[in-house]
DNA sequence: CGAGGGCGTTCGTCAAACCGAACGATAAGA
DNA sequence: TCTTATCGTTCGGTTTGACGAACGCCCTCG
């Protein structure tokens, strides 16, 4: 499996950022914060300063206190536009099938929605394992033909086509044309 | 330590189911995901078990190794077939525009997520109003190609190509070629 | 002026997170 | 069967984050 992992990016000094930020905007003291939160004031003093690694503990704290949701301080700022090329992306294959999923946008614990862009070439399908209960999946084929759907019932797909099932059973994806491709909203409970 | 009833929800459990389920989703084993993350093995052995209390750089790691966003490894995780044939559900057309929408799949209350099918012939290009704050929308070319973004800073794509930008702002779309298409996720909050 | 109380930072101690090594269990292959 | 590999867990040793106390600083009030 590949690593072309640009993850969004900086954690500490993200953290480091986040911390003052949100904690002047509640405007309220480095002391006073750390009452709150029932951390040490020099803990934060230090995390504010950008030095230290905090543990989840001690950082959910902070986000309670400050009545911040966690993510906040860990994510930085959302750019308002984002733009993926093709083949761009951090991408997922499957190890035994011609299979390339590539992650668009990560749903938030608030969203629930993942957008994938996957690449299918014909020969081995891949057979995918039973996700959480409650998860479904979208898909709508873009180019080729792929046939997909829960064990038993697999659905044959042609561009502009587009098919939803349960993704909490079972299921397989298999493309029936070289180049075929599709986008795959993968949606949680 | 003290915990506030207004906040989602504690950390630690989740923490463990979270990494266990999506190191399974990936399908691979406790050793190497701790290789890929560089991170001891003990050290994740312990967190899926539910023991301990991991720094921010050591979850960060695992996130990125595995693929998803940090937020998904701390808070909570917040049918069955239906097929639409290419040209077939219901659609929704601009009328000052070649513009043809096709709704896939309406997001419930729960998961505030509508996918369409997005037609577009060049000519007239389809401005859009500001939708709720807080909404979202992406789009992936399926062919064609077309211009999109919010008014201002348009993006050119292709076939392949993503892009997704704040909704709640004035934003357009316009196909450059004949016969484009694109998947349209459009996000509320 | 000097006492008091707030602030943010620095320092020494201690618990614990992290690590590497060793362990038993399981599966595949010679 | 014996070997070899990987798996997940457990066990000391080391590193380091969190804590509390002490410090210097700037106010304000007596």
């Amino acid at each position: 499996m590949e690593r072309t992992l640009h993850e969004p990016a900086p954690p500490l000094a993200t953290i480091a950022a986040a911390l003052r930020r949100e904690r002047e905007r509640v405007g309220v003291s480095i002391a006073e914060l750390a009452r709150r939160a029932g951390v040490a004031k020099s803990t934060l003093s230090q995390l504010e300063a950008g030095a230290g690694n905090p543990s989840i503990e001690t950082l959910w704290s902070l986000g309670v206190a400050l009545g911040v949701p966690f993510s906040r301080l860990v994510e930085p700022p959302a750019p308002s536009v984002r733009v993926i090329r093709a083949g761009e992306g951090p991408r997922l294959s499957a190890d035994q099938a011609d299979f390339v999923a590539t992650l668009l946008a990560a749903g938030s614990p608030h969203t629930r929605r993942d957008i994938y862009v996957m690449e299918l070439e014909p020969g081995k399908p891949r057979e995918a394992e039973a996700h959480i209960p409650g998860s479904v999946e979208h898909v709508v084929v873009a180019a080729g033909r792929l046939k997909a759907g829960p064990a038993g019932q697999p659905i044959e797909l042609g561009p502009g086509d587009y098919v939803s099932f349960a993704g909490d059973v079972p299921h397989h994806y298999e493309a029936l044309e070289p180049g075929s491709w599709a986008v795959l909203v993968m949606e949680h409970r």
